[in-house]
DNA sequence: GTACAATTCAAACGAACGTTTGATTCAAGC
DNA sequence: GCTTGAATCAAACGTTCGTTTGAATTGTAC
C-alpha cells in the first residue's frame, strides 16, 4: 500500500489517538506509557522514539486539536466584529464565538471531540502545571482579545468584576466539557450529553444572563 | 458544648493535614505515601496502619470537611424554606445558601480552606472515580433538597433546562475553587483570589444572572 | 545486491511506588 | 515487675513505571 500524502506516519497517529482516549479516561498519571503503546498496537519504544518523552506525547496530544478549535475562535471573532458597528459585536454574539468552536470541531472528530474536551476541560484546575501551561500558551491571545471584547460589549461592568465573570464562564464551560461521567452520575440519564448543539444553546443562555447581572446593590 | 466523638491522636491529625496539603498541590497519584508522612512527621507506615491504605486515607481528607459543610448547607436551607412564605425561597437566597458555607467554613481553616476546596473543586471532574464518588455520597441529599428548591424557585424552566443550569453553577463554582493557581496564571495579580466575600458575592450575581435567563431567541 | 538510515522490537534498567513485616517502644492495668 | 495491646519504627517486598539499549527489520536510493 502506498501512502499519497506526506502525513504523520501511522504509528504517531495511533499513538496520538491511544494516548489522547485513555489519558481522557484515566488520566496523564493513570494512562501508562505500556496501555498508550499497547492500544496503539506499537511497541513499548515507540512512544519515547517518535515523541522523546510521555510529557511530550501528552502535550502533543492537546496541541493536536487546540490549535485548530483558537484558530476558528480568532477567525469568527474577526468577522464579528468586521460586521458589528464601532460599538463591537453584542454580547450574545462573543459568547456563541468563545463557547462555539469547541463544540463545533469536535463533531468532526470520530469521537465527536468527548475525549479532546474532557482533557482540555480537566488540565485548567489539574495539578501538574504541565498540562496547563500548553493549555495556557495556546489561549494567551484568545483571551486577551476576548477581554476586551466583552469589556466593549460590557462597557457598565467593572473591569475586576468582568474579569471574575469570564472565570466563572469559563468554568461554566470546562466543567461541563469534562464533566460527563459526573452529570450522568447525578442526573442519571435525565440530561442527554450528547446533544453538543442543545449544550451550547444553554450554556450561550447561562453565560449571557451571568454576564449580564446587575450589579445589585448600589 | 461537649464534644461526643473522640478527638483523633496527633498522627492521625497530621496525617489528614499533610495529605490535604501535598493532594491539593500535587494530585492524588502525585502525593506519594511518603512525601505525605514525611510532612506529617509520621513513619511510612503510620498512614497504612491507621487508615488502612492511601485510597482511605484520601476519603478520609475528604469527608473530614465535607460533611460539616453540607449540614451547614441543609441547615441553612431548611431555615430558608421555613421563613420564606408558601412558594419557598427566593433565588438569590437558594444561591447564596448553596455557595455561602463552602466559603464560610474554609474560612475557619488554618488555610482558609484553600487545599480542601481545590481538593473538592477538583475531584468532580478528575478520571479516578473514587474521590467522585465520595464526593457525590456526601452531596446526595443536598443535590436532592435543592434541585426541588430551584425548581419552585424557577418555576418556568423546563426540568432539564433547569438541571443544565444547575450544572453550569456548580461548574462555575467548582472550577473557582478549584483554580486558583490557573487564576492568577491568566489574569495575573489583577484579581485577588483571597477576598472569599467578594468572591461569593461575584459568584451569587453571576448565577442569579445565569439562572434566571430568559428562555427566547424570539 | 549493497549500503544506509529510519523504524520496530524484545529485553532490561533503575527508580519510585503502596504495602507488609517483625522487632521495638510506650503507657496503662493488675 | 509483668503483661497486654496500641503505636511507632527501620527495612524489605513485589509491582509498576518511564526510559534506554542494541539487535532485528524495513524501506529506499544507488
Amino acid at each position: 500500500m502506498s501512502d499519497p500524502m506526506p502525513e504523520p506516519s501511522d504509528t504517531k497517529q495511533s499513538l496520538l489517538d491511544a494516548a489522547e482516549a485513555l489519558i481522557a479516561e484515566r488520566g496523564v498519571a493513570g494512562a501508562s506509557l505500556r496501555a498508550i503503546t499497547t492500544r496503539a498496537g506499537t511497541n513499548l519504544a515507540a512512544a519515547n522514539y517518535h515523541f522523546g518523552s510521555k510529557q511530550d506525547l501528552a502535550r502533543a496530544v492537546i496541541a493536536r486539536h487546540l490549535r485548530p478549535i483558537n484558530a476558528e475562535r480568532m477567525r469568527l471573532l474577526d468577522k464579528a466584529e468586521r460586521e458589528a458597528g464601532e460599538h463591537g459585536p453584542k454580547l450574545e454574539t462573543l459568547v456563541r464565538t468563545f463557547v462555539g468552536p469547541v463544540v463545533r470541531f469536535g463533531r468532526e472528530l470520530p469521537d465527536g471531540g468527548r475525549h479532546f474536551a474532557q482533557i482540555c476541560g480537566r488540565a485548567m484546575t489539574q495539578p501538574d502545571p504541565m498540562l496547563r501551561e500548553v493549555l495556557l500558551g495556546e489561549l494567551a491571545e484568545a483571551i486577551r482579545r476576548f477581554k476586551a471584547a466583552f469589556s466593549r460589549a460590557l462597557p457598565e461592568l467593572a473591569p475586576e468584576e468582568l474579569l471574575w465573570r469570564m472565570q466563572f464562564m469559563v468554568g461554566a464551560m470546562a466543567h461541563t466539557i469534562a464533566g460527563s461521567q459526573m452529570i450522568e452520575a447525578v442526573h442519571g440519564d435525565a440530561l442527554d450529553t450528547r446533544d453538543l448543539d442543545g449544550i451550547v444553546e444553554r450554556l450561550v443562555r447561562f453565560m449571557c444572563g451571568g454576564l449580564s447581572a446587575p450589579m445589585g446593590d448600589a
